[in-house]
DNA sequence: GTCTATAGCACGATAGAC
DNA sequence: GTCTATCGTGCTATAGAC
């Protein structure tokens, strides 16, 4: 059953809403009140400005969307982890929160250096982290060709970025997304062929 | 010799400047005035309303930086003709003013319609356009192997997407671009490794 | 924790003198 | 083509009653 949300949740959720739409300037403390149905003054007993909204949003971003445990272990099935990466990847870039979280991210990354720092520490780093780890175990177990795994990492994830760009411009305007929906995993074969040996 | 330029190239260019740093809402017609030296009212003898100041900086972003003629004869010289293409992305994620103008279209790419669809028309697509010719006649030539020319092409390019929206951000904090500068041609080499027969 | 009321400021845009 | 002056609106935030 669906907990009732209390009005600080409601009130984050209605910023993300106005955020994703018109960015961090266009979500005012009004139409944020307006949405969650209350004044604009009730907002205050929750946060203590605006950026504070802000903030709290911020870190719902980077809250760890990929749990990835027993890396070794999972990387020596080879191809399929990057199959299994990539359609968790693609998961989260369908998914209806996440997407909007993700275009909050992506209008407020060119503007907030506080932002820009979480994502490429937190996000971006993590990722090439995980994945060159991975792919660096792959090598030394004789299933990719030996190269620099850090940018065979960013190689495997740019791919993935691009598509997940596109599928939001294309959500944003309810524009079909499937031609470009299969590119996740026709990626996962490309870039296999690439480094198998 | 530097031309003089006349009040409303002044005007865009300060608009482009408060845009890529504060988006279209941070960029007010008083600030973009004062930034000009001129007066706010002055600014309504030369753009309609601010709208239309954006109007003239979203045609500016797409005046085609790339002119690629003779795609037939270019694309015979293989790998070559892919690390001209990524150096001359290279040099424009690093042109000062086409830098600015890239990040206003990153900002505004997920708020405004119009500029989503010459995205995905003149940007985008162009681009694949030119790139999957140029890999179609490479296959024909028997250079590359045979495959979906469009996918191809877009599996080259986004990963020099992903490499001027890293540089973009880096710049922003003037924090150094050097390690990731040289992804553009490494891409190139890393490309043609997994294309090529 | 919500409300009413209000302060104080920045915004886009227009009218009219020069 | 630029100026001064001004209008009406929306903005963030606070004070104080309930």
């Amino acid at each position: 059953m669906p907990k009732l949300r209390n009005t600080k949740e409601k009130i984050i959720e209605a910023a993300i809403d106005l955020i994703a739409e018109n960015g961090y300037k266009g979500a005012s403390v009004r139409k944020i009140a307006a949405k969650v149905g209350i004044r604009e003054s009730a907002i205050y007993n929750h946060f203590k400005n605006k950026e504070d909204i802000l903030k709290s949003i911020f870190s719902e971003i980077f809250s760890t969307p990929f749990e990835m445990k027993d890396i070794e272990e999972k990387a020596k099935k080879g191809k399929s982890f990057l199959h299994q990466y990539a359609v968790a990847y693609k998961l989260v870039s369908f998914d209806k929160k996440m997407e909007k979280l993700f275009r909050v991210m992506m209008i407020e990354l060119f503007q907030n250096e506080d932002l820009r720092e979480s994502f490429l520490k937190e996000f971006h780093q993590k990722e090439i982290q995980v994945l060159s780890k991975a792919l660096f175990i792959m090598m030394q177990e004789g299933m990719v060709r030996s190269a620099d795994p850090m940018f065979m990492a960013q190689e495997f994830i740019s791919a993935l970025f691009y598509i997940r760009i596109m599928v939001s411009l294309l959500r944003i305007d309810s524009k079909p997304t499937a031609p470009i929906a299969t590119h996740f995993e026709k990626h996962v074969d490309f870039f296999w062929e690439s480094i198998s040996v």
